[in-house]
DNA sequence: AAATCCTTCACCCGAAAGGGTGATTATTTA
DNA sequence: TAAATAATCACCCTTTCGGGTGAAGGATTT
């Protein structure tokens, strides 16, 4: 911030200089008054580009990845609500028990759930599942 | 694009513009060379900080997040190099028996590394394991 | 009403994962 | 040199996972 303050100093000091110097050259040569005014254009352009990535650099690299649910990819692979509620917990690190256990169902249904998630995400491990589910954005 | 295109001429075209009027009212009237050399430098200030600000947008969103391996906490938590090489292997999804056949050693010294990362990440299980490596950063 | 889908649950079985203990070898450190 | 650390492997045992099959009840659709 310091660095950039000091550069806009520098750069009016050079528009103070510029202008006595087209003066100058006005009165000892005769060139027309565009071209003097083309340089300045040309001149604020550069200084009017370099303050807009200043401006914008630092905004931009707030922004964080945000999760949208994939409800296409979702649909597509034929999971149900349910089986989506499973995934979430598991690639929460939760085992099939303990799953059970939030949902208030039985072992062999979360057993049967999963069972049926693998086929669908076409993977043979929880760990597997929790990456494609990432990979398609099926889980944040 | 096109529409930044179309701007751009207009941009040109206000120019044009701008310079024959300076040039009248310069002989009209009556005023400093410094303030109608203000008045573009002001205009193109303003031109290019906005196609500073057009050339910038898109190429920054392209920014993804880029991985930093946290040797910091690596270290605090006193992960070996091949403890941390098992792990990231078991983040891909891949069995014991596999990262055993990919690192050319037996399944029990796999094993063997696996208790040993669990108890030092304080987890229980390898989906958990993979969840707080990645939270703090040994994994991409 | 019949077909389909979702959810639920059960049983069996084998494979994988995890916990504990102990031991060897090489490298590095004190 | 002795101690500590890292990497390797083995054996035993329990828990968890995953595959296969079957089935019952409810909701939706045809």
């Amino acid at each position: 911030m310091k660095r950039t303050i000091i550069l806009y100093g520098l750069a009016l000091a050079a528009l103070v200089f510029l202008l006595k110097y087209l003066e100058y050259q006005l009165i000892v040569r005769n060139r027309s008054i565009e071209f003097y005014v083309g340089i300045v254009a040309l001149f604020f352009t550069a200084l009017g580009i370099w303050a807009g990535l200043k401006l914008t650099k630092k905004k931009i690299i707030i922004l964080g990845p945000e999760f949208i649910l994939n409800e296409t990819e979702l649909q597509r692979l034929g999971i149900s609500k349910r089986e989506h509620e499973v995934l979430e917990l598991m690639a929460q690190g939760l085992s099939n028990q303990e799953i059970a256990d939030t949902l208030f169902v039985s072992l062999n249904t979360i057993k049967t759930h999963s069972s049926n998630l693998f086929l669908k995400l076409e993977v043979r491990r929880r760990t597997q599942a929790i990456q494609k589910a990432k990979k398609l954005r099926l889980i944040p």
